[in-house]
DNA sequence: TTGTAGGCGTTATCAC
DNA sequence: GTGATAACGCCTACAA
């Protein structure tokens, strides 16, 4: 057992080049007042000693890291790989590595990891779909007082000094409702984000608001209270289709519900969208290679990513910015898994 | 606008809690010798003063972090998102952070993630079909040479030191095409994974493998290079139904690729399993749901993550682990995406 | 450009 | 359990 090679310092490169411990510095940070010649030098005895420079020392000297914290539910959910990737390509385009945290909407992960990730140093936070509660509120609120950007993506702006990713969730859910209505449909059930949270609250009133607008009165039995999650959609839609009189269309709380209560119409021998019409929501990559196609409200989710992350990245940089909401507009998208509704309205 | 304030140390902590730095350290890091009464009387200081330890200070000192190096191909291949949450389960429940890479398949940017990684000090590195290259094992072995475990997944050991997670492709594949085969099914397309790399080189073989052991002659024309994306799917799929002689199936590189294939067949009128029989590998979470819902080879992804982890961090706590290589069986699930051949084989 | 000195916030190692 | 002291590897400031 060969024992770990001893690694190089900066003073060993300084020393072998010939050069001051500042130069190599310079040279490595890519700071100017170091003439051509010099810089190649140090080059060659960075590659020779095969030098990496530590971030740890160079981290607590300087006092910033170039790594930022990144919780969301999980990473399994579809719609947030995408989400992901966008903050994680310009992150590492600024030289910024990101520490992935999911924390299963379990609140003491959740707080767990922020603890974690305190303890790293993290230069900034994203958080998704998250700390909804008052020690999450706290927390933001330190780190606010401690100068440390934060965005979050969800409903609504969590701190004044928060950069806040808005997704307009009243909107869609009016919008998508609304297509089922100019569809025909009056009998129209609803699998909900999961209850207490702002989503639920806020794609409630989407779809109260359509049906208020349509003249239909809501009816309490074709609410089904669901999840994000494909199980969620299978025991929705059985839940709704057991109705004496059963929907002839579905909003479901995303496209994995969506998915979901598919597959269970299925199942019951209901064809989609000829009996019974389903809407998913977010448009996850795979949603319009589905059979139907879900038609679905479209998420520039790899967008709000990149958005977010620039925020965050400016935030860090430049202290001084003050919070903001970004407002991201989500797109109907019609495509197969809707149609008028087969028998007389009613 | 407030100016952040001052962070608590070790040693105000010390100071206000009346007690030694060393007793701190202690209480923080969960050592033993210090009485109850002490530790509670630290803590409350600690949550007073709202301390958080500096990792980069510990870790400068202590030579060592509690990071790891995550570097895939890319966290929105829904393949990925099953064995990252895998790995990062089992990161986090021992005090580990993940920092996540998505090289995208190219080769600088997965060296310089590796740099990046190398600068951040982490403590292991996991590495998802990547790094087959001479400068991909220059690195390897240097990591090696620094004591420092590495995990890789894929498809071939590259390292005695590492440990690689070892997935079964021409036995899988082999298997898989076997299936089509007792169907009935004698002319078999084949949409390859990226050339070049031992992905390819080992679906290949059991697709071969499998023609061989049945008396079926291979052909050229029914071999369609791809990769492992959705539209890789639909063109090689309407590649492999231009031939003179169409295939009656299609062995896909993986499930998106099996759903590009699918959605490339419905747009010509094929009925899939009726006309053409079309196989996915991996059993991603959507396979089962989809309609036709995918015949595919499961693979353990998010045990291979967990195990895959377990791994890296038992290497990490005892250098004197040697490498290994861990085998995962895949296993055939049969669904409704493949069927005997409708006319007479041939 | 150089060299030197000091310190970032911990951990480790002594002796006590 | 305490106290003192020396690193860890780098950055910053200052004088030259």
């Amino acid at each position: 057992m060969e024992s770990p090679r001893k690694r190089a310092t900066m003073t060993d490169v300084a020393r072998a080049a010939r050069v001051s411990l500042q130069t190599v510095s310079a040279v490595i940070n890519g700071k100017p007042g170091i003439s051509e010649p010099t810089r190649e030098r140090v080059r060659s005895v960075i590659r020779q000693f095969d030098y990496h420079p530590n971030g740890f020392a160079s981290s607590l000297r300087a006092r910033r890291s170039f790594t930022v914290g990144v919780v969301i539910p999980t990473i399994t959910n579809p719609y947030f790989p995408e989400f992901v990737r966008g903050l994680e390509d310009v992150a590492h385009r600024q030289g910024y590595s990101v520490f992935l945290c999911n924390s299963d909407h379990d609140q003491s992960k959740e707080i767990n990891y922020l603890q974690l990730l305190r303890r790293h140093r993290v230069a900034g936070y994203v958080v998704a779909y998250g700390l909804s509660n008052s020690e999450g509120d706290r927390i933001l609120a330190e780190l606010a007082a401690d100068g440390i950007p934060v965005v979050t993506l969800g409903t609504r702006q969590l701190h004044p000094r928060a950069v806040t990713l808005l997704a307009d969730d009243v909107h869609g859910t009016k919008r998508i409702t609304t297509h089922l209505v100019e569809l025909g449909h009056r009998r129209i059930g609803f699998i909900s984000p999961p209850e207490g949270g702002d989503v639920h609250r806020h794609r409630l009133a989407g779809y109260l608001g359509a049906l208020e607008k349509a003249g239909i009165a809501a009816e309490p039995a074709l609410i089904a209270p669901g999840d994000f999650s494909v199980k969620a959609g299978q025991r929705g839609a059985a839940r709704l289709m057991k109705l004496g009189h059963p929907p002839s269309a579905i909003v479901a709380a995303n496209d994995l519900v969506a998915i979901g209560a598919i597959n269970a119409l299925r199942r019951m021998r209901k064809r989609v969208p000829e009996d019974v019409s389903v809407t998913g929501y977010d448009d996850i990559p795979l949603a319009r290679l589905f059979h139907p196609a879900l038609t679905t409200m479209a998420q520039p989710v790899h967008e709000m990513g990149t958005a977010g992350m620039a925020a965050l990245l400016a935030r860090i940089k430049d202290p001084k910015l003050t919070g903001e909401a970004i407002r991201f507009k989500s797109k109907l998208l019609v495509r197969e898994s809707t149609a008028p509704p087969l028998g007389p309205p009613g």
